[in-house]
DNA sequence: TAGGCCATCTGGTCCT
DNA sequence: AGGACCAGATGGCCTA
């Protein structure tokens, strides 16, 4: 179980979180967002932006192999999944060489590595994304070490390359929005599960917020169970409310102790009726075969009521 | 400094 | 061909 819970906002709902949710710190001081969430972030990417400036770390120290990479749409940091991709990065960076050797009818381009590399890699991929053109073709880096120095390069595989460097920032854009767009809607789950939202309160993590969700579902779907054995036991001859406060008659809360979704029994002074099907429903035992004797009954108020309290200074804990 | 969380990039796969 | 979706990789920020 969590011997803290993460997000002091989230009312009486502890319960509500799996144990498989690890703790949780808040960030920062109390009225602070989420760092993300913020446009000073670095990491903060207005949907309306033009692309991020490449965060590559390798990049930052050999922005020459940034540009190499990018160019050949080679990956900058993920290794090939399998032998297969190896051979087409292969044929790629022999490609290159190709590129010096000039085909029939074609013309050979000196490309001055070197002036690229003292460009702001941030400018120049903004650029590439609205116009590619005027960074086409890629250095030769055999060895590896990244002073490609001048090559030649063929224009129509610089044309080809700016295309599929088009093609590459066209699906990171498209991506980013997915992204976003699944982020909105993780925000929306968020505003509607019990989890006080104010900005003293750290936002749920996304693993948090799912979790949560599918808990709070299932706790409101065994209130609803509840509550149609609450009326099943009314609508039978003879059925009598228990003696309960009237602040607490029909307050489902009072059974919302730890965990009902995941702990034992809930404790309720109605009988556990089969699913309401029409036969179940015709087959059901009467309430006074299976009501609890007295003193039980008197054991399960006295507990809802410690229930009800807990609740109660809780919420005025936290409010 | 390690771990958690996140945004982004990227390549692959599937579908239209 | 293009788009949606997914998972892996990477690096940044933050907290304990």
């Amino acid at each position: 179980m969590m011997s803290a819970f993460p997000y002091p906002g989230v009312l009486g709902m502890q319960h509500l979180m799996s144990g498989e949710v690890r703790p949780l710190q808040p960030h920062g001081p109390p009225g602070r967002r989420l760092d993300h969430d913020h446009p000073t972030h670095p990491q903060y990417f207005p949907r309306d932006a033009p692309p991020p400036q490449p965060r590559d770390d390798s990049a930052a120290r050999d922005p020459l192999q940034l540009l190499r990479h990018d160019l050949l749409g080679l990956p900058r940091h993920a290794p090939p999944r399998d032998p297969q991709d190896r051979a087409v990065q292969g044929r790629e960076d022999i490609g290159i060489g190709l590129g010096m050797i000039p085909g029939p009818g074609r013309e050979l381009q000196l490309l001055d590595c070197r002036d690229d590399s003292d460009q702001d890699p941030s400018v120049k991929e903004e650029r590439e994304g609205r116009e590619l053109e005027g960074t086409g073709g890629s250095c030769s880096d055999e060895d590896g070490s990244g002073r490609g120095g001048v090559v030649l390069q063929d224009p129509r595989d610089m044309r080809k390359q700016r295309q599929q460097k088009h093609v590459r920032l066209s699906i990171n854009a498209r991506e980013r929005r997915r992204m976003h767009d699944l982020n909105d809607a993780l925000d929306e789950l968020r505003s509607v599960i019990p989890y006080a939202h104010s900005p003293s309160v750290r936002k749920l993590s996304k693993i948090a917020t799912l979790l949560l969700a599918k808990n709070f579902i299932l706790m409101q779907s065994n209130a609803i169970e509840e509550l149609r054995r609450v009326v099943t036991y009314l609508n039978q001859p003879g059925a009598h409310l228990p003696h309960l406060p009237p602040s607490m008659a029909f307050d489902t809360s009072v059974n919302l102790g730890p965990d009902p979704t995941l702990s034992g029994p809930t404790p309720t002074p109605f009988p556990r009726l089969p699913p309401q099907t029409p036969a179940a429903t015709a087959t059901a035992t009467t309430a006074a075969d299976s009501s609890p004797p007295q003193g039980a009954k008197l054991q399960q108020q006295q507990q809802q009521q410690q229930q009800q309290q807990i609740f109660t200074n809780q919420y005025k804990n936290q409010s």
